[in-house]
DNA sequence: AATGGCTTTTTCGAATTTGGAAAACAGTGA
DNA sequence: TCACTGTTTTCCAAATTCGAAAAAGCCATT
């Protein structure tokens, strides 16, 4: 018999001095009624209620016994509503994490039109270029640009982005040539620390698929820093898009390899898995999906 | 699954931050935590904690939720514990219902032993003459010197007494003799309003059983002031000797018909029946037996 | 005394739930 | 890759639960 059913079967009896009135309240039947208060008593080995086929009064321990429970069960119904509340309602705080430039070029934007949407609900942002373990550390969501390991995370696809070979003109102008992947072997290269494999770089031609494994002039965890790196001219980078399209637009960069279509790279909005996800998490799910899906 | 058996295993869980190890501190198996826990999660409709095979971290809604049950769990303890101690100990008050002269005479002058061997204990004794309602009125326990009606009350036999006839030397003397039963009929007589029929005497000698049914001078339901009223030469008196004792003694009353065997009377203690009897009843019931039994 | 209305408790068999062992699954470190 | 630890799921026998109906009890009225 499930413990707080009883106590609050017991009070309802109480209240309404009666075993059948308190069943027809509750909606249960009288049997069930008369078993759980027999079954409260034989918990606490005391008999709560005098009683006989027409009247119902408290014992000494009963009326102990149902004034402390009735504030028990009230606050109890309390937590369970702020609990309620938190999960129907979308306040509280969103902590996520996500890599430092896609968050700075591809979330930062979007920010202020999501808070505007939801303004009770705090937004606790962990920039980082790593793969946080999100149970560990108690993240809701994360933002993954990579390869997913195996994971008990549930992922969704968010956008895709394209890989894209550049250096600097000056660069270029003093080194070899590069109209081949292979050239691209004879280069100092940039590489990213956080890719599965970073110093093998895939690049797609029609059904030719190249794969390089170029020499790492400079590894770093961070994409920007990676591509100014290039800009000071040390040497070839490679990195989605949405990194490199300032460098490109200001004429920092020069794309190379430009007949070549490029890999294409995935992000993944990942959580814990769970099957009651909190609307928190479902409000950020469905807004990024919408500004950020299929461009 | 029990509502608090979940509650208790939430917290367990967080505490340790272990299924496993809560598991070996509940000593219950592995399984059953992981289903409370579920269980908990789904009457919530909300999930508690971020879980995968290595870690464990509150949500926001699970931080919330532990935090306030705590003090509730820890106060549900406290009410049960102080349940429990008052089904342990011999405290509170033990309320009873019994007949006056019958309390005046026989019990209230072993009160103060029993509050001697049991301090803790407050008594809370209505004196009445009427069959009161043990369970309407809320009394733990109740003396009936009477035959018991049917009823869902436990009885215990507590003494037996007997029935004699007397009335006044003076009445006596100005009225003729009584040697028989039926001699009775002839006389005014002094009934007490609570036998189940105040006016049919019973008379037993050997074999022989004489029922009488008297003519009623006065009917009272205090045998006390019956006794009074015999001593005013109103009538002849039936009662039981607890209560002619003291008038026999004097002289005031004069004892008739002594070569009958009166009726006997039992006394009773009567209580609701209960499964858990509390040890405030237990230990009335034990007193007045050991002092009041087989005189 | 008997009746009838009202209430609580018990009974009983069907249906559900429970609980633990073991398998499956996931993450980590070697 | 394997070994190891920890969580979840699966499976199924055993225990429990449930409600309808019967039984039992109380009381007022007849």
């Amino acid at each position: 018999m499930d413990r707080l059913d009883a106590l609050r079967v017991f009070c309802a009896v109480v209240e309404h001095s009666s075993f059948s009135r308190a069943a027809t309240e509750l909606n249960i039947s009288v049997a069930k009624t008369s078993k759980l208060v027999q079954s409260l008593e034989q918990a606490l080995n005391t008999s709560l209620l005098r009683r006989n086929t027409r009247r119902i009064t408290l014992t000494e321990a009963g009326e102990r016994y149902y004034h402390d429970v009735v504030p028990l069960l009230e606050e109890m119904a309390n937590i369970d509503a702020r609990v309620e509340r938190m999960t129907t309602t979308i306040t509280g705080t969103l902590r996520m994490t996500m890599p430092l430039d896609f968050g700075r070029r591809l979330i930062m934007p979007l920010i202020p039109e999501f808070k505007l949407t939801y303004p009770d609900l705090e937004l606790d942002i962990e920039l980082s270029d790593r793969h946080a373990d999100l149970v560990a550390e108690g993240f809701d969501l994360g933002l993954r640009v990579a390869d997913l390991k195996d994971s008990s995370l549930i992922a969704k696809p968010l956008g895709t982005y394209r890989m894209k070979c550049a250096a600097s003109p000056e660069y270029l102008a003093r080194h070899p040539a590069i109209n081949t992947p292979e050239d691209l072997e004879a280069h100092p290269c940039l590489t990213y620390s956080l890719s599965a494999q970073p110093s093998n770089w895939t690049l797609i031609r029609g059904e030719a698929e190249a794969r390089v494994r170029v020499q790492s002039a400079l590894q770093l965890n961070n994409g920007d820093l990676l591509a100014q790196a290039a800009c000071q001219h040390l040497g070839v980078l490679y990195q989605p898009d949405f990194i490199l399209s300032t460098y490109l637009d200001s004429g920092a960069l020069t794309p190379i390899l430009t007949d070549w279509q490029d890999r294409m790279v995935h992000a993944w909005l990942v959580y814990p898995a769970r099957k009651y996800l909190p609307m928190k998490v479902q409000a950020m799910l469905g807004f990024l999906k919408t500004r950020l899906s299929d461009q």
